[in-house]
DNA sequence: TATTAAATGCAAGTCTATTGCATTTAGAAT
DNA sequence: ATTCTAAATGCAATAGACTTGCATTTAATA
């Protein structure tokens, strides 16, 4: 079964057309692998010939946000980045130098929440954690 | 020691005149417990009688930041909060529901941070963890 | 193929943040 | 106290992120 086809039943079970516009956006959050922002999905949507207009890239993202289709993730700036939300919950290694993202798979720290519910009576829905710092290469 | 006067000190260590503008969102930072934006800024010195463009606001936390006064951090939203910088390291506790924000002093993410230069060859530099859900009142 | 709710394009507008430049001011030097 | 100057501010213009209303187009169903 293709990848195109794929992101057809997965639309479809979200409730939402298989426009030209949602496939292309669909095929770089499942392809890239540093979360995008709104400027990378233009100017891949370009790059394909195709126009997009910015207000429907950003209804798209926020409709796939909302459908559970991609994630809404912010690596302390003052916009959001997409990620696909089929991946393994994760966090992010942001290099301060380079730029590049690497994710960290192993979440340790749900023992921490049942710690906070249990000592403050906060209740954890979701989290944030994001590391800065300088990767491998950059390191020299 | 007047706390008006330790503000000065500290703007002086840090090279900054201490305008009447800065003395204020000084005073704000320490007084208010939830890390404030822009706008919040603006409608504290305006309730005090005073106007400051927002340029100026901005250059102020810009500069608060820049020299170690405050910190900025972002709230998995689309804008810049601050909060005084001669707290402890800590993280946050952000109710979805009535948008109160705790403190959490504990924090048990050096061992990962240790962890990932281990496994990945990462050097973490720092770090940012906000944990979203209910607060107390909130669950009712 | 026709129908229609959903999606898009366009334009206008909001909010956050930045920058250049002329004017003002804090703080030091006199 | 007064003068001086670099630093700070106000103002206006601008950029970038994001939203919204409305007319038009289109995907998916009958």
């Amino acid at each position: 079964m293709s990848v195109n086809h794929d992101c057809r039943n997965e639309l479809k079970e979200a409730s939402l057309k298989a426009t030209p516009a949602r496939l292309a956006i669909l095929k770089l959050l499942e392809s890239t692998e540093k979360p995008v922002d709104v400027k990378a999905v233009r100017s891949f949507i370009r790059k394909n010939n195709s126009k997009t207009d910015p207000a429907t890239i950003f209804r798209i993202l926020n409709s796939f946000t909302k459908r559970g289709l991609a994630r809404q993730i912010y690596l302390n700036e003052s916009k959001a980045r997409y990620e696909r939300a089929n991946k393994i919950e994760h966090h992010h290694l942001i290099c301060q130098s380079c730029g590049q993202v690497q994710d960290i798979l192993d979440c340790t720290i749900f023992d921490l929440e049942k710690d906070i519910l249990k000592k403050k009576g906060f209740l954890v829905k979701t989290h944030s954690m994001e590391f800065f710092g300088l990767c491998l290469r950059c390191q020299h």
